[in-house]
DNA sequence: ATGGGTAGTTTACATCTGTAACCTGTTAAT
DNA sequence: ATTAACAGGTTACAGATGTAAACTACCCAT
């Protein structure tokens, strides 16, 4: 895990979305194609967003014939620090409240909880 | 529920969080001997965050002798709001995958899940 | 060689955030 | 009456964010 894992606004979240489902490296190019599809932001803007990033540590730019840019944390990586914030900040720090909540709210149904019992009763012991 | 659910920002969540522990109306005074706890903003900080959340219209100001300040979304709502943009963001729109992930990594132990099952065992079919 | 597209780099600029000082008026204590 | 404390309101100011234009250098097609 990364020391600080500095935080990722949201306009470059988009961007590392595009780099998380890429898994490996890609060229600006691409990355303009993708995010034209969801938004619809000048290649200025793209450029910038992706030198903050670096900046920040959380891309790496290798030169090719072109830069070609990888994200440096995981998505479940950076997912799971955002969790637990939010989990600390708004469910008392209780993973277990975050959940009772969300059965509460019917996010999730009776198969979604089957699908995690028959998912967990199995790797459960194997450690 | 409310429309757009304005951004609470990192220092105005901490004040919403004295507001909403307290489940009523503070006076300035006692919100800032709550913040003194955790943080050591200068008095004026805690008003200029005050007057920020009651711009964004999350929190209410009444006049008595003086300010009373009430949160205008509860904790709950503000957290599902939240939960649900990082579901989005981060775990495919799904929750399952969100719960996955927090089972995976040990956040909810045996003891929880044991809990939670009680919990939601009872109050299924009464709706 | 000339012009259009694109990558990389620099600069811009309004708004938002974090943090606070300052001013004004009132109250409470001396 | 004088002053210390505090509420409410106004202003400040640096750094982060959202969004992008401009400039430079290169490659490709005419």
């Amino acid at each position: 895990m990364s020391k600080l894992v500095t935080k990722i606004t949201d306009s470059e979240m988009e961007v590392m979305r595009v780099l998380w489902e890429a898994d490996g490296e890609l060229p600006l190019a691409d990355i303009r194609k993708h995010l034209m599809q969801t938004s619809n932001w000048e290649t200025s803007t793209i450029k910038t967003l992706l030198r903050r990033l670096c900046q920040k540590g959380v891309v790496l730019a290798t030169k090719k014939e072109v830069f070609y840019y990888k994200p440096l944390i995981s998505k479940e990586e950076y997912a799971e620090h955002t969790t637990q914030r939010l989990i600390d900040r708004l469910y008392s720090g209780s993973a277990k409240n975050l959940v009772a909540s969300l059965l509460g709210n019917k996010k999730l149904d009776d198969t979604d909880i089957e699908e995690l019992r028959t998912m967990f009763k199995v790797g459960d012991k194997d450690e």
